[in-house]
DNA sequence: GACGAAAAGTGGACATAGTCAACAAATTGA
DNA sequence: TCAATTTGTTGACTATGTCCACTTTTCGTC
């Protein structure tokens, strides 16, 4: 089956992404986020101001370990909770300028080995590949 | 930059797939590899027979613990050992029938989730993506 | 071929992360 | 008003990851 060929193809691109990140984590990891920490960083960055909820839902992770998550980024500075006003359950998460420039850091080394795994293929190649994720992403 | 902006799409469009597959993982883990596992699994699909070491490497994990997932699959009947003839350090493993079955219901699941996601893509463009996957994967 | 150095794999002890169940507070809706 | 749901937190437990020491086998050099 044709479809089945693709996803393996991706698949296997995606691992080669993360082995390439995790033998570089020690280096880049200067707030020892740990990967978990990161993902979340990360996603937090796509998402703007969140609430845990949506968070976790988009993460697919377990709600307890989101709040220590948070509450561990938020201890290192990256990442701000306010109640929201609409509604007293919900508290809303969103990224500190800190959080930011760390987020920044993380994108740079992502660029980094992805770039290292795409360099078989060609600048115009590129546009084309980012094209497509463009209408796949959004 | 833009090769910083072509990572970050890749970036996003992986973890929307990580996610997705973590949501499915209770239906799928048949033989509750866990995602460890199922990671090595692949790898060694890809890899054939290796050693312990090689396959360490490549999946940037701590030998100890390759150890002892190794041998959690072993007991699964999903992976077997045998010392090498060459050189009596090294054990090389390999997937078992049943590995590459576990292997394929993984694949499968793979395929679902990142057909999902590339959904409002065309056939066209999927073939345009796989070739050029092709050319990045080895 | 003997001997020190290096590599492959294993095991133990500890730290981190993930899971499950129970819970409090705020909200919804009949 | 009051039961049911949603949001987020906590606690206990399990699984995973990490670091270090150790054994066995091989390699390189004399």
């Amino acid at each position: 089956m044709q479809d089945t060929e693709l996803a393996l193809v991706i698949d296997r691109f995606m691992r080669r992404i993360h082995f390439g990140l995790q033998k570089r984590a020690p280096d880049f990891d200067r707030k020892a986020v740990g990967p978990g920490g990161g993902i979340v960083l990360m996603t937090l960055a796509d998402m703007g101001c969140t609430s845990m909820h949506a968070l976790t839902d988009r993460v697919a992770r377990d709600k307890s370990q989101m709040t220590r998550t948070i509450r561990s980024l938020e201890t290192k500075g990256l990442v701000k909770r306010e109640n929201s006003q609409a509604d007293g359950r919900v508290s809303l998460v969103s990224l500190t300028a800190e959080g930011h420039v760390v987020v920044g850091e993380l994108m740079e080394t992502v660029a980094e080995v992805v770039n290292e795994i795409l360099e078989p293929i060609s600048a115009d190649e590129k546009q084309t590949l980012k094209k497509l994720f463009d209408r796949i992403d959004c």
